[in-house]
DNA sequence: CGATTGATGTCAGTTACTGCCATCACTATA
DNA sequence: TATAGTGATGGCAGTAACTGACATCAATCG
């Protein structure tokens, strides 16, 4: 007989997430969460750092594949291009999972607080792309600059995507955005 | 006789201030900061919603000028440039208190919670500033990119303004950052 | 079979933040 | 001039997020 259920950090987000889409994140404490999961609120905060984070679980793998995709990017490609391929793998990982993204986005909408983790996870990622690009013998200026317009294409249309009636395809709307960005910033 | 000193608002942010710059965010205390300002931790909760928000109260007044400045900007200016008369504005305020500034974002910067709460500053100016654009007639999507730009401009801009070790002038860093953002996004 | 490990439980403590009511100088008004 | 607000504050109890220290006990390793 086993002293605990196996999956503990799993069955805790899972109930965290069922919980802020009931009651909202305000009116959901981490005891309950805990006890909806089977297990304590010291554990909670053994699995994640506090009680936002459990919302923001796959940010570290959705960081790794820009990174990634940027370090294995042709030689040949100029910075832009480069990120360009890790907006599409992402937005390929994001298509196949609308449902799950809505979801955890009205979560989100509903609470300043998560939303300031939000940014700072985005903001995040645009500092690893700028590394990733530096990697690449990208010069410090052009690769900051790089890194935060990509996450601000990103952001610009992940929110597009998912406030959306009708599902469409994340990677044409970064690409439609990216090329607003070069009709909007053209000179005259 | 005066109950109260006036001024208390006043006095609770430069006590913030002092103290989060002696000990650090997290090292302080509310009630340490009431108490150097001669008030009680509730009267610090009635002037500023949390601990953090005491550190952001200029961004109002920053909020104002960027959307004042864009609303008032010739009806011939295209977006971008509407958009970028706000930039100079806002450089031309910071121009004046760097040593402020940088007093303040070294406070910022030892803190993940003060970062966060600056990210979702930021990302409010950006949506005030696409929410004016509309009024200028923008379209909805050219308005909501633009405003995202323009702040991940400000934002690199300031960044590069802070840490530099001889005083540059941040609208001539914000007017180069446009401009290499022209060249990073320029088609081959 | 004993020692170690790892995930968990228990519990006390700190601190951010809120709600509610009291206080009292100042001010407008009858 | 008496009275009724008004506004900024104090006091205090309460909730809930988070932390540190120590205990437990099944699984595993030597």
């Amino acid at each position: 007989m086993v002293r605990w259920e196996p999956g503990g950090q799993g069955r805790l987000a899972q109930a965290a997430m069922e919980l802020y889409g009931e009651r909202g994140f305000d009116q959901t404490t981490v005891a309950e969460i805990a006890e909806r999961a089977g297990l304590t609120e010291r554990t909670f905060f053994r699995h994640f750092s506090d009680k936002r984070e459990v919302l923001f679980f796959g940010a570290q793998a959705l960081q790794d594949l820009l990174v990634n995709t940027v370090v294995d990017a042709p030689a040949s490609a100029a910075p832009i291009d480069a990120v360009t391929l890790a907006l599409e793998a992402a937005g390929n990982l994001f298509n196949e999972r609308r449902a799950f993204s809505v979801q955890r986005q009205h979560i989100i909408d509903g609470s300043a607080e998560l939303q300031e983790r939000e940014l700072i996870k985005l903001s995040s990622l645009a500092a690893a792309l700028a590394s990733a690009l530096r990697r690449r013998g990208v010069a410090e200026s052009t690769a900051g600059l790089t890194g935060e317009v990509a996450i601000a294409i990103f952001k610009i249309s992940f929110e597009r995507w998912v406030s959306s009636a009708e599902p469409r395809d994340l990677t044409q709307l970064m690409r439609d955005s990216l090329e607003q960005l070069r009709v909007v910033t053209a000179t005259q």
